[in-house]
DNA sequence: ATTCGGGGCATGTATATATAAGTTGGCGAG
DNA sequence: CTCGCCAACTTATATATACATGCCCCGAAT
């Protein structure tokens, strides 16, 4: 009654993701400034030439993140456009830093097979003693030290990063060429001081405060495949969270404003 | 066809949300413990008396969460439970404080009308110079200083702070009650240094690493009612995020092991 | 001029149905 | 005994429909 010309169920699509990515765009671009009234459900379905469900998916989701409000009896509008990254996009310094104006830069201090520690067994859920690949890097932005990285790989996983040249290629992109997927990750915030090494090779006093983000991140399937104790100089990276009542929130790694 | 005995339509009652709450519960007490298959859908349709509709939009949601996976052909199975807060209990230190064993306390140092600063001004997108209430509150767990917490509010929203103990009640919990209803926030975390006046309220050295969040609180309708720096000393409290590629992530702090 | 209803529109929720596609397990051929 | 293929089951996606409820605006009455 209300579309048609469409004989009821094409191939696959996913009809509802590529709504709400027109609708991201049109925000981001400014066709829908903050602010502005959407489209209504019915109009939308006219539009796209589908039903309401795939549109109230993609309006569910863009709730979600933050981005339109507004709800009952009333069209949604816009309240503001929120900075999304990509899983990947959280997940790796490499293909983060290149989105930002900063060149990036890293330096392996240490590539190595060793048994687990206790925190690192606990990490990962393997018998403490077990064989991880452990890799120490140093992050860098504009040639100026930013982030020391220890990573501790399980070493189903981590076995594939000695044939690898640490120094250049980013981490994730070549566990996934080699068929492990990270698609699920925990990461926990808190302050540290500066010690020794790492105040060392930061290039900061002893005792400074580094922002510590500590990561287990997991397969699909749950398990845990990496666990990392990344310590970061204030003032040069920041964390960034968006949460709404309804439903989550998002993860945003962000350069601040100087 | 399958269920029925419950005419089309009955008042309302948002049956998906009811869904979700019940296999969240059964998660979190065991019932459906870690890695144990879901019911079908069809199961959870017969059980709650419902068609397919409420229960996808419920297995969806767990799924935004990453506390169950699978897919495609496959029943649907529990990965983990990932510890999960409300949004209330996310923003109100108060609330949030009861929920953990430890015994939460507060000082308010100062409650005070003046002009909006330059930083303050633009993150609650008043004019500079406009009013605003400012309150500084130190943070208590079981008696030790764990954060200290500098908060700009609106005068619409603050003025109601004039008539109420802030060294009792929730803040949230009142503007609530006066019809301020925050539902979204942007939280930013980085490290900073102790310095003179900190370091003397939360009893540390000056010059130690303190964990700070910065927070934009606003209704839903994108209208920003409160900036917030919050510092908080480090092995206390924690913040941590949990993301999955597919959907957003969310958003906890918990109280460290030890 | 201001306020109070009512109706139209938009969204929220739920049902029934249909097709595509992935998973799993069993059966038969080599 | 093993390998491969197929059938049954289950989920993902989409359509059409129906009704409940909340906004908003316009017109009438005060």
């Amino acid at each position: 009654m209300m579309t048609s010309s469409r004989s009821p169920l094409e191939p696959r699509a996913a009809l509802h993701r590529v709504i709400g990515d027109e609708l991201r765009a049109r925000i981001t671009d400014g066709r829908l400034p903050i602010g502005a009234a959407l489209p209504s459900e019915a109009e939308l379905c006219r539009e796209f030439s589908v039903s309401r469900g795939p549109v109230r998916q993609a309006l569910a989701a863009l709730r979600a993140e933050g981005i339109i409000a507004g709800g009952q009896g009333a069209v949604a509008h816009v309240v503001g456009s929120v900075p999304t990254q990509s899983m990947t996009s959280f997940l790796s310094f490499s293909e983060w830093a290149q989105s930002t104006q900063r060149r990036p830069g890293q330096r392996t201090v240490e590539l190595a097979k060793r048994a687990a520690t206790e925190d690192v067994a606990a990490a990962l859920s393997v018998p403490v003693g077990e064989l991880v690949v452990e890799i120490i890097r140093v992050r860098l932005l504009d040639e100026v030290p930013v982030m020391v990285e220890r990573t501790s790989f399980t070493l189903e996983a981590g076995r594939h990063l000695f044939d690898f040249d640490t120094d250049s290629g980013s981490i994730f992109a070549h566990l996934k060429g080699n068929g492990v997927e990270l698609v699920a990750a925990r990461h926990t915030f808190d302050a540290v001081a500066a010690e020794g090494i790492d105040a060392e090779m930061l290039d900061v006093p002893s005792g400074s405060p580094l922002l510590r983000e500590r990561r287990i991140t997991s397969t699909g399937a749950g398990v845990p495949v990496e666990y990392s104790d990344d310590r970061y100089v204030p003032g040069q990276v920041t964390f960034t969270i968006n949460n709404t009542a309804a439903s989550g929130s998002s993860v945003v790694r962000l350069v601040p404003d100087q």
